[in-house]
RNA sequence: GCCUGCAUAGUUAAAUGGAUAUAAUAACCCCCUCCUAAGGGGUAGUUAUGGGUUCGAUUCCCGUUGCGGGUGCCA
């Protein structure tokens, strides 16, 4: 679709130039002028011609008449002027031979770009805190995190996944502290994360009767700091199991990451920013602590040491993001974290840009909503938190007895299982804006029907199914388009790069879920008015086969931009 | 206080400044002798509020109300 819009933008630019003589258009405004109408009876293409009144000085209603008139081009069956309104009506052959064709020509390639070519963008996500609960909080930075990194490898960028531990702090001296009190090692290897969990709270609980815990927890912290290898020893270990853990749940979603750098990691690269933030006079000493000032950019100070001299949040962030671009010369850097920290993120963005580092553009925050259950906030405190885990095995289990009762012979039921109920939950999640704070239902998020992740993956595999008594469609032959349902379908197909596109420039993901769900739609009203494999005329036969595989295609390259996988059987 | 995000059917959500505001869900009603009914079709139901800009505003600007987040030594 991208093309014929530039094309047919260019065909009309040559025309207002040709019969407004002195008035200027250039194509590429007008392709960005040209949508979709609402309805196909209006059309598949549209230019209202409103805005273009101004600068040629007559009617919208003329405009779109005479352009009406002299716009030709083969691949359009006929262009009519409504109220202003040019609409321009995309033939079949073109539909046919050209934009379905081109979807199965181009396979698992359709929807790529080739602009990111030789750039790298880092992406920073997930990024849990090693020995505390990963839990429905952190979905949104996992989910979104993998998906744009999914997207921006789809249009050609290299990606580097970075998962940002927080791996270091004085909760370590804490959870020394009551391991070597009431921590048992074998317990530990066997209840992993939960288990270290359940120390640091029972910390807490002590630490409020018996507040001389926490000096001894600053002093096991600064023993760590300075290189105990008891202490040493024990921290690795911690971060061991715990990875152990988040790893299973990256396995279900399918995420990998290639840098596991955390916190810890640049502890000694903080030092040399300080030094260039004093050298360049930025640092300011107010009431005993080091910050930057940001007044005039109408932000609060950004604070870089505190009154004793230790380091902060943002001082980490500085140093993490000049190393990554020494290490990876990125183009683009991107944080994905919750909206509560935004100000966080401009402030120190802010401070890398007055430290003189060019690349200060490239940082992009990328946040998003707050999370809720049933309408109550999370809270470890109260027990409103649902573990990543459990939420998972709990959408696995009950896909488990959908499947036993309505497909009882499936093969391979566990994986598969697994596969679609990671996936309604994580199709759950990712349909909404970013932005939006989610209320997560847990009633909606394990509903199966409608707009949901089993429904798009149901719908991929039943497209397999029919291929698999179809058999593969001869690209050779003509296509024979013969049904409202099937030009419909092409041209909601036809839209899948301009929605990776989309979704990149917006860094939403969202645009690739809803979209998935309009083609599932398209492709399901498809299947129910046309007949496939049984259809009477060979030609009409194997253009719907190709249809068919035209949708798995556009299905599977879209499933993989938002952790979903692609089962065959279901 | 200041900064900032959000507000659309009963509910959860869509809508590059464009045509009759879409879907899902819950309700009611149809469709399995037919390629997977986790499906398809139908009925009914929505832009918080007051201004402004515009040929045209759910969208942009200002005010009001409601909810959330941030606001110097947590991350």
């Amino acid at each position: 679709m991208l093309k014929i819009k530039q094309s047919i933008a260019e065909k009309i630019t040559e025309q207002i130039a040709a019969q407004f003589p002195g008035a200027e258009a250039d194509a590429a405004t007008l392709a960005s002028m040209l949508e979709y109408p609402p309805d196909a009876s209006m059309g598949d293409l549209a230019l209202p011609c409103f805005k273009l009144s101004k600068t040629l000085r007559r009617s919208p209603v003329q405009i779109a008449g005479a352009l009406a008139e002299s716009v030709r081009d083969e691949r359009v069956s006929r262009v009519e002027n409504v109220n202003g309104y040019l609409n321009f009506y995309l033939n079949k052959e073109y539909l046919g031979e050209t934009l379905l064709r081109g979807i199965v020509e181009a396979g698992d390639r359709y929807g790529s770009q080739t602009f990111g070519e030789g750039k790298t963008v880092v992406l920073d996500y997930s990024s849990p805190n090693v020995a505390k609960p990963f839990h429905i909080g952190h979905l949104g930075t996992t989910v979104i995190g993998h998906a744009l990194k999914k997207l921006h490898e789809f249009v050609g960028y290299k990606c580097v996944g970075i998962n940002y531990l927080g791996d270091w702090g004085t909760q370590f001296g804490k959870m020394i502290v009551a391991y070597r009190k009431w921590g048992v090692r074998e317990e530990v290897e066997a209840g992993g994360v939960d288990k270290l969990v359940e120390l640091y709270v029972r910390f807490h609980n002590e630490a409020e009767e018996n507040p001389a815990l926490n000096d001894e927890a600053r002093a096991e912290f600064h023993k760590l700091e300075q290189g105990d290898e008891e202490n040493i020893k024990l921290w690795k270990w911690f971060i061991e199991v715990s990875l152990v853990e988040y790893k299973k749940t990256y396995n279900l979603l399918g995420i990998e990451f290639d840098s596991y750098k955390g916190e810890s990691f640049y502890t000694d690269k903080m030092p040399a920013q300080v030094q260039k933030l004093r050298e360049l006079g930025l640092l300011k000493i107010d009431d005993g602590a080091s910050i930057v000032d940001l007044e005039k950019y109408g932000m609060p100070p950004c604070l870089i040491l505190k009154r004793d001299g230790s380091t902060l949040y943002p001082t980490r962030d500085i140093a993490a993001a000049v190393y990554r671009k020494e290490t990876y010369d990125f183009d683009k850097a991107i944080y994905v974290t919750s909206a509560a920290q935004c100000l966080h993120f401009q402030q120190w963005f802010k401070v890398v840009e007055m430290m003189g580092y060019e690349w200060a553009p490239a940082l992009v925050h990328v946040p998003y909503g707050t999370v809720s259950i049933n309408g109550e906030k999370l809270a470890t405190h109260t027990g409103n938190v649902i573990l990543l885990k459990d939420l998972f095995a709990l959408a696995i289990d009950k896909v488990g007895e959908i499947m036993a009762e309505k497909n009882p012979e499936l093969k391979g039921r566990t994986d598969i299982a697994e596969s679609v109920g990671v996936g309604a939950i994580v199709f759950y999640y990712l349909s909404n804006n970013r932005m939006k704070d989610i209320n997560f239902v847990m009633e909606d998020a394990l509903s199966f029907e409608g707009n949901t992740g089993p429904y798009v993956q149901y719908t991929y595999a039943r497209a397999c199914s029919i291929l698999s008594k179809t058999g593969e469609p001869d690209k050779a032959q003509p296509m024979k388009l013969t049904a409202p349902e099937e030009e419909a379908l092409i041209k909601t197909l036809a839209r899948f790069p301009e929605k990776v596109l989309e979704a990149v420039r917006d860094y939403e993901p969202s645009v690739i879920a809803r979209y998935i769900l309009d083609v599932a739609a398209a492709f399901n009203r498809f299947y129910h008015e046309c007949k496939i494999g049984s259809a009477e005329d060979a030609a009409v036969r194997n253009t719907r086969a190709m249809l068919t595989l035209a949708a798995r295609t556009v299905l599977g390259n879209a499933f993989g931009l938002v952790c979903l996988k692609k089962e065959e059987k279901i």
